[in-house]
DNA sequence: ATACTGCAGTAAACGTTGTTCACTGAGTGT
DNA sequence: ACACTCAGTGAACAACGTTTACTGCAGTAT
């Protein structure tokens, strides 16, 4: 089923070019720097050709911002390994999170740096959210972590949530001090955090 | 001495009018809604006359984004009573950020949400900075707080601006969770942080 | 009073942006 | 050989930020 005509996979294929010179050219520039035309001009296109296979900038926008979340996505998977306690998934997750967002901060800034207004990209930030919910269940699940009142699991995954957002959002704006290396310190702070509601 | 001339007096009144207005299209439409032609026929001006007052559109977001910031900061001020703890304080000061934030959310779009590109509204944000690192240095002199090898007073700083930072920047974009009202629980979490380095 | 000067504001233009649309030309199925 | 689909073109559109030559008024000096 689904067969993939060739047609479509020549589609699909072209589409994918384009998100990914759209992707360079915001990764070498800066979203400022992508425009319709310079994007077209990149892949030996016309300006309106592009608009054959997205209805709107902001329709490409949002699917070099989705396959960015993917990015990210699965940069976290691979420094997490199953086997390890809760509160270790969370700090070396949280911690890929940032080092990700120091090292790709057009990419970051794409993604939580202005309002989505399309749902391709919030699907990706979703399954994001859902794993992190998982893992806090799971810790608290086996006495891990402990939770109270209304400082739940949903409430403690979005204090992680912040908090690593916040770090990794401070850390590409402003560099607050003038530190040589703010990883070991945000995972610190991390720690801390993680500390706050394990048993 | 810098007697304001009535010509300086006039140009300066002029100026804040073009801020205001322009804030007041950023509050409404959000940043995009924002076009000097707009602006210059709500004032009823000519677009070109702007540039008498701003070098660019850059320049005039970036006073738009200076006075956002001595909004925050002000309102900060009313909710920190300097009689208080320095962990009140800190509570107090960084509930006040998240609620601004949740209710002016296009002016901290402005101020958090893009890379500012210009230092009129950077000295505004270091004054905040500043305010928050003394507060900090205040508790730890009387023995409210803790210190502990690299997590000195700036460290500490750090991570309660970016606690307070990654709640109101989830708030203004994502609401993980369907609640009332996420003040209690952001309340709630900032004490935790405060806690992780109270004696 | 008169002439000069400086400056606030205008109108029109320029180049660039996102987007649309009538068209072309090559490939495919019959 | 024919019709059809469809990726891609090129010109045009309105809106954008910005510049420039110009206008007319306020204040000042003679």
């Amino acid at each position: 089923m689904d067969k993939p005509t060739p047609q479509a996979r020549r589609l699909a294929q072209t589409r994918s070019e384009i998100i990914k010179n759209a992707r360079q050219i915001i990764v070498e520039q800066g979203i400022e720097g992508l425009s319709v035309r310079a994007l077209a001009d990149r892949i030996d296109y016309t300006a309106g050709a592009l608009y054959k296979y997205f209805d709107s900038k902001d329709d490409l926008i949002d699917a070099v911002r989705a396959e960015a979340f993917e990015r990210l996505n699965s940069f976290i998977a691979t420094r997490i390994q199953p086997t390890g306690s809760a509160a270790d998934m969370l700090l070396n997750g949280g911690v890929a999170y940032i080092e990700y967002a120091g090292q790709h901060p057009q990419e970051y800034h794409l993604m939580f740096g202005m309002e989505p207004s399309k749902a391709t990209s919030g699907e990706q930030r979703d399954i994001a959210m859902r794993s992190l919910l998982q893992i806090v269940e799971f810790g608290l699940m086996q006495g891990e972590f402990v939770a109270q009142d209304a400082y739940d699991a949903s409430a403690i995954s979005y204090h992680c949530w912040a908090t690593v957002h916040g770090i990794a959002s401070l850390q590409t704006t402003i560099l607050l001090d003038e530190r040589d290396n703010l990883l070991p310190l945000s995972r610190e702070m991390l720690q801390k955090v993680i500390d706050g509601f394990t048993a």
